[in-house]
DNA sequence: AGCACA
C-alpha cells in the first residue's frame, strides 16, 4: 500500500502543515480546499505540542478520503506540501454516525465492543448533529459541482475574458483561500477582493481560455454548503 | 516527526 501501510479510512490525517496559520483559519481552508471530493463531517485540528502541524479531515465517504489521499498530495498549502495518509483510527464523528461511538473513558486504548446498550442509544441520538459547516444536501461528490445555467431573462453576460467575477462567497472568505482555490489552473495570477463589498471577488488568470477552465472548475464550489460560487466573466 | 476528537 502506498501510503504507509495504512488501511482506508473516511477520515485523512494530513501533516507537515504550515504551524503559523491560525487553527480556525486552518480549518476553514481545509473545509475549502476538500469539500471538492465529497461531504465533509469534520476537520480537526489542535496547536497543542504534540499535534501541532497536523489535521484530520473526516468525509462521508471513503471513496471521498481516497481521492482526497492520492490527488491533494503533496499539495503546497501555505508554502508547504501536505503529506496526506488515511487516518489510523476511526473519527468519533464517524462512529457517531454509525451509532457505534463510545466516549473514551481513561487513556485506555478505545475498545471495539463491547458496551452496554443503554449507552449506546443514548449516543446513537446525538449523532445527527456533526461538527464544523457541514449540510444535508448529496451533491457535491467527485469534484465541484458544475451546474451551469445561463437562464434567458438573466442579466447581460459579459464576453469571455481573462478576468472572473466571483459571487456568493461567505463574508469570512479571505485572499489566501480563494487563492488556493484558484492557483490550481494553469494561468492563475491574482485574486482581488474588494473590501467595500464582502462576498464578491475577482481572479485574472492570463487568458480567458484559462479563465474558463478554472470557472468551469469550480463554478458552484461550496464554501460552506450555504455559498455555491457563482462565476461569470468580469465586465470589462 | 508527531494519529485526535476541548
Amino acid at each position: 500500500m502506498l501510503s504507509g501501510d495504512i488501511p482506508p479510512n473516511q477520515t485523512i490525517y494530513i501533516k507537515n502543515i504550515n504551524e503559523k496559520v491560525k487553527k480556525d483559519e486552518l480549518k476553514r481552508s481545509l473545509y475549502c480546499l476538500f469539500s471538492q471530493y465529497g461531504r465533509i463531517l469534520d476537520v480537526i485540528a489542535l496547536k497543542t505540542p504534540k499535534l501541532r502541524g497536523q489535521a484530520w479531515v473526516c468525509f462521508s465517504e471513503v471513496t471521498a478520503a481516497s481521492n482526497a489521499v492520492r490527488q491533494m498530495q503533496n499539495f503546497p498549502f501555505y508554502d508547504k506540501p501536505m503529506r496526506i495518509q488515511y487516518a489510523k483510527t476511526k473519527s468519533d464523528c464517524i462512529a457517531k454516525e454509525e451509532g457505534t461511538y463510545v466516549p473514551r473513558e481513561k487513556k485506555k486504548k478505545q475498545e471495539e465492543k463491547g458496551e452496554n446498550s443503554s449507552e449506546r442509544k443514548r449516543r446513537a441520538e446525538e449523532a445527527q448533529q456533526s461538527g464544523v459547516a457541514n449540510g444535508t444536501h448529496s451533491a457535491s461528490n467527485g469534484g465541484p459541482t458544475a451546474s451551469f445555467r445561463q437562464g434567458p431573462g438573466a442579466q447581460e453576460t459579459a464576453a469571455p475574458n481573462n478576468i472572473l467575477f466571483i459571487e456568493n462567497l461567505p463574508h469570512e472568505t479571505t485572499g489566501r483561500m480563494l487563492e488556493m482555490l484558484f492557483e490550481q489552473y494553469p494561468g492563475f495570477k491574482e485574486v482581488r477582493l474588494i473590501e467595500a463589498k464582502p462576498g464578491i471577488a475577482f481572479v485574472d488568470f492570463e487568458d480567458e481560455v484559462q479563465s474558463s477552465m478554472a470557472m468551469q472548475a469550480l463554478h458552484g464550489f461550496k464554501i460552506t454548503p450555504q455559498n455555491p460560487m457563482i462565476i461569470t466573466f468580469a465586465k470589462k
